[in-house]
DNA sequence: CCTCAAGGATAGTTCAACTATCTTTTCCGT
DNA sequence: ACGGAAAAGATAGTTGAACTATCCTTGAGG
């Protein structure tokens, strides 16, 4: 198929598709011709991903072709192209740099947060940036005054876990690497938001629960919450 | 204090903080002259976690202004202003217009999710924006040809549950409600990410574990992944 | 009284993510 | 064979968000 045709399949319009193709997100297609190219099934399937990363992975342009660059690169093993597609998915962060007076805190933060973690008997590179999402978070909410919740990362931690097996296990049943590197950055962007509903809704009802008493079965209706548009 | 003061204890640029008062993120200064106006700590603490929402959280300005606004309206009960102020955090979703063709797929998945969760004995507002979120999130995992784990949420929901009690007994610990909801905020901001993390960090862990074998103790080192800057 | 700076208004900047235009070339129908 | 619609590609323009810099009025301190 041609760029017409992509774009139709796609409910992506030409130009943003060419400006994909010229930022790298999508591979070129097959040229034909001097002037001419050929899409396919694969053109479209990875536009959809691309699509789903920017609107509800809430991805830059950037990260997302970082993200697929490293996915669609043969140099690297199994494990290590599964490895660094999700490592670079976002969110980064930024470490304070050597000279920064914050620097100390941060580091002896980072390690507490890695010892505690290895204490759970994880198993995770040094350099995990996940490592530093914690910390940033933990000491913003310091610095806002709060406690820091690392006592309470066991909890968060085991809750955490079995998710991470059952998805873990859904992967592994891809064979095909692409196949196993796609539905990894598609259940990595997309499962996410999920949880993070489910925890807000999770609030919700536990207020709602105090709010109203314990009375079960009947929902609280229109009444704790006037639309807030 | 004067706003000079007011950016050098908060790290922020005299423009920008003239920049969040234009927007409403921040309250005005007493005006102890026609011309100058008094800050206090309140300010500081406030600028504080406008930067926490914007940076960490990864929210617009607009987004922590409808937040903010509606955490400071006296108009509502505690557990409206709680609510309210949950419900208008990010993220937001956009929803087919009724008109759309896409608009009776969007209904079905809301219900069935709706139902689903009321299954569990959640109770929640009809129109909650984690409904919305889960439906897109659903959805887009469809399009890309994924099972929708509405079959999973039983998973998912049972393990954000215990979080979400122990983090509302945290909060409830705040009997003023300023503080009350400026915790819900941002613990809700801030602990996210943290969330996100430490589902990434045991996918990480499951992969070692399958690929090194069960040997406990040890890390990868820096075999697994080069470093992927 | 005079100056320097705070506050407020307004306009300009930067960046990301498109979007539109222009040019060259080619395919397709006649 | 030929003329025009249309594809590729290059380049420039647009839009919106989040600042940032400038200007101007006024007011407090010396």
């Amino acid at each position: 198929m041609h760029l017409a045709e992509l774009s139709r399949r796609s409910g992506v319009s030409v130009a943003s598709i060419k400006f994909y193709l010229r930022e790298g997100l999508i591979p070129p297609g097959v040229p034909v011709s001097a002037r001419k190219s050929e899409y396919d099934e694969l053109h479209v399937r990875r536009l959809r991903l691309v699509r789903a990363m920017l609107t509800v992975g809430g991805m830059s342009v950037g990260q997302a072709r970082d993200v697929l660059a490293v996915a669609d690169d043969p140099a690297f093993t199994r494990h290590e192209r599964l490895g660094i597609a999700q490592y670079m998915l976002p969110p980064r962060v930024t470490v304070p740099e050597p000279e920064d007076e914050a620097r100390a805190a941060w580091d002896a933060m980072r390690a507490q947060i890695r010892a505690e973690l290895r204490a759970l008997g994880w198993r995770f590179h040094d350099e995990a940036p996940g490592l530093d999402v914690l910390t940033r978070s933990v000491l913003t909410l310091q610095e806002l005054g709060y406690d820091a919740p690392v006592d309470q990362f066991r909890r968060y931690a085991e809750a955490m876990r079995p998710i991470a097996e059952a998805e873990y296990s859904t992967i592994e049943k891809y064979e095909v690497l692409e196949e196993a590197i796609e539905a990894t950055v598609a259940y990595t962007v997309l499962i996410e938001p999920i949880l993070l509903a489910l925890r807000r809704l999770a609030h919700e009802d536990v207020s709602a629960r105090l709010y109203y008493g314990a009375g079960s079965g009947s929902d609280p209706g229109s009444d704790p919450s006037p639309d807030p548009g």
